[in-house]
DNA sequence: ATGCAGTCCTGTAAGC
DNA sequence: TGCTTACAGGACTGCA
């Protein structure tokens, strides 16, 4: 399930392989995706240089030359890769753009098709990646900013976290991680978070993604980036994915319940469900 | 406007 | 052993 962290190692992976590159074409192979390949794109396309490669929260966004620019989500299970032309063509693989010159062509593979791939003109991915849509990066969120969201609501944390108009590109495993590093429970209400929690929740998001990166992500079931190398963060997790299993700091047994309509995983004891409801006003 | 539930999709694993 | 069922979840839609 492939979040920031893992969608800036295929970013990072794929920058030197593909930027000054020019796209030959595309070739639409499998079942269609979530978001219909238009035809009409493939002029946006041909003949094409990739000029730039970054990511906008969970979206991979590829720059070409002219007015268009490609812009990948790899929902769950979505791979996107450069390999020989010539090599075998993958079970589950929708897209493949062919690369002019070095025989390589960049493939985008989704077992599952939550994924999607879209081409979009400059204003169509302004409007697409707008504020409404999408909040900052995490790394330029305030502790103003996410407070302000915070008391502004009545949802819990996980879904606050898991909100991407709040903070972009954290998913189900870093939000956990994110409330536990924080000694957050993630059923504590919005409005119920204080300030100083609100600075000490945004500094964990910052630290638990800022260590996955550098981890180049969690591999736990599918996330794989460029040449079938896998990230390592899943050994450094503290809670997701351990309901059952002692926590690392006080051998507490994790709880598993769902929240968000998400597997949330916290400890009961390093998270304590001070008070889930509303924070009392100050009796004066 | 806000928040929640349902939907998509398929491989894996648990249960009978 | 073989079948059925539950589960994983990001983004989106529709409803209250």
């Amino acid at each position: 399930m492939p979040e920031l962290p893992e969608v800036e190692t295929v970013v990072r992976t794929l920058r030197p392989q593909l930027c000054g590159r020019t796209i030959a074409g595309v070739r639409l192979v499998g079942k269609a995706l979530r978001r219909p390949w238009d035809p009409a794109w493939e002029r946006h396309l041909c003949r094409r240089q990739i000029t730039e490669l970054r990511r906008r929260g969970k979206w991979i966004i590829i720059g070409l030359s002219g007015d268009a620019t490609l812009v990948v989500h790899l929902g769950m299970t979505g791979r996107l890769y450069v390999v020989p032309r010539r090599a075998a063509l993958e079970p589950h693989t929708h897209l493949v753009f062919p690369l002019v010159r070095g025989e390589q062509e960049l493939r985008f593979r989704d077992v599952r098709r939550f994924g999607s791939v879209g081409v979009f003109t400059q204003p169509e991915l302004m409007h697409f990646l707008g504020e409404q849509r999408l909040g900052p990066e995490p790394f330029e969120l305030s502790t103003a900013q996410l407070f302000k969201s915070l008391q502004g609501t009545s949802r819990n944390l996980k879904a606050v976290l898991l909100d991407q108009s709040v903070v972009a590109g954290v998913g189900n495993i870093y939000a956990d991680e994110s409330l536990f590093e924080a000694r957050l429970n993630p059923r504590q209400l919005g409005r119920a978070t204080s300030r100083e929690e609100a600075c000490r929740l945004r500094r964990s998001i910052v630290k638990v993604l800022t260590r996955a990166i550098e981890h180049n992500g969690s591999t736990i079931i599918s996330f794989y980036y460029g040449d079938g190398e896998s990230g390592s963060y899943q050994n450094e997790f503290r809670v997701y994915g351990r309901k059952g299993e002692p926590c690392r700091r006080c051998k507490t047994a994790i709880q598993g319940i769902r929240l968000a309509g998400r597997a949330t995983c916290f400890c009961p004891r390093c998270q304590p469900t001070c008070d889930v409801r509303e924070r009392q006003a100050p009796s004066g």
